[in-house]
DNA sequence: TCTTCTAGTTAGAGGCATCAAACTTAACGG
DNA sequence: CCGTTAAGTTTGATGCCTCTAACTAGAAGA
């Protein structure tokens, strides 16, 4: 990965015109990436410097070898990403698209492998278990606010826990005190003493104090206005 | 989103040390983001003239209301992004670290919503359904190659599908006419005809043939070398 | 052939993010 | 009060990506 994304982006936009079974132009590509024509030239000038394509003055755009292989890398994982993120994580297209944009260029295979297998895995637990899946749609249909971290919280304030950020020991820790989803939590107050300050606020009628590192992973919902 | 995602991580990067409970200084915004201290007062001009924060020739650096607000939204994608990589799709820490750092600029409120809700329902999912967890845990240990769409493969090759990467229509075209996962496709062909191309296969002992639209969303495994 | 149009290129510029190297402050200890 | 040190700043430069505006090559008609 030692490519800039924008490189890849080029890349990918060439092979994603061939695949529609013409040659690139400079034009197609400017269009394909919003941008102008004198940007692509420059563009085309960097990728023909890195051996990826080739490309003589006025002449066809066409893929080297190597650079067929980055571009189909790079395609693939944006693909995949897209169709996860729309089917999967039921985001607008639009936005699946933005997301997929800049994550294709930060993912490796074995991540993209681990992301397929769980797809796959969502594939199957969606076949023989209707309930689940209704259940899913449902959710994914009326979304609720978002939490916050409780070292954040205003002075006095509380809310359910949403959900706890850490791994390991201290998720281990935090989950045998008690601190599981939608328990609820009042009257945080922050001190200053150890670096990053106490928080001490009530959960299940008991008073609790704990410290920066804990107060960061338990994320809370605000308690809704009405 | 008007701001420039590095100005989004140098926000995040003064709300983390605040977090902690000191003031930000230049030197620990440049070892948190892994610049030089020269790079961070050349950010924090810019960032002061959009009134994102306040800062004195050789004063602290303080956060202004709407500056405060912005970082906390980053903070928060940023974290559960991190969260969600981790826990739910089983990345490395490092790569789901890369992963949301790029991400986290480009999701908006509804889609981390969407994305809450996900964690949620298989949260859910988790307790009470013991069988599809193991699976799921299964999958992500022992992932498989990865697919390629039908259009890319070469001349008389083939494979079992992996996946259909559309929607709507032409979802469920491709699924009544028997494209679905693990079926199994063989004796690919090129020819020229339509825009694009045409290819042809053999499908359950069925010759068929199909466009390039098609052949896009059809994703192949390729047979294992074994 | 000449004209005209489109595709592509070059030249010149600017913004962002970054760096290394040299410089300036502020603060602390004697 | 002065010297040293750590923190912060300035300067000058680079690379990438982008643009506009002006230019050129090539193809297609009249």
């Amino acid at each position: 990965m030692d490519l800039t994304a924008r490189v890849e982006d080029y890349l990918e936009a060439v092979l994603e015109i061939e695949m529609t079974g013409e040659i690139a132009t400079v034009t197609q590509i400017a269009a394909n990436l919003g941008v102008t024509k004198a940007t692509v030239t420059a563009a085309l000038k960097r990728l023909k410097q890195e051996k990826l394509l080739e490309h003589e003055r006025y002449g066809d755009v066409l893929l080297t070898e190597d650079g067929r292989a980055k571009a189909l890398a790079v395609y693939r994982r944006h693909e995949f990403l897209s169709d996860f993120f729309v089917r999967i994580l039921g985001f607008s297209r639009e936005r699946a698209q933005r997301v997929s944009c800049v994550m294709e260029h930060e993912i490796d295979e074995q991540t993209e492998r681990r992301l397929a297998a769980f797809t796959d895995a969502l594939a199957h637990a969606e076949r023989g278990n209707e309930e689940w899946l209704r259940k899913l749609q449902e959710a994914l249909e009326s979304p609720k606010a978002l939490p916050m971290p409780l070292c954040m919280m205003p002075d006095g304030s509380g809310g359910a826990i949403a959900r706890i950020t850490a791994q390991y020991e201290l998720r281990k820790r935090l989950n045998s005190a008690g601190f599981v989803p939608d328990a609820l939590i009042t009257d945080i107050r922050k001190f200053d003493g150890a670096p990053g300050g106490l928080f001490t606020f009530t959960m299940n009628a008991i008073q609790i104090r704990i410290g920066i590192t804990e107060a960061s992973a338990i994320w809370l919902y605000q308690p809704s206005i009405a």
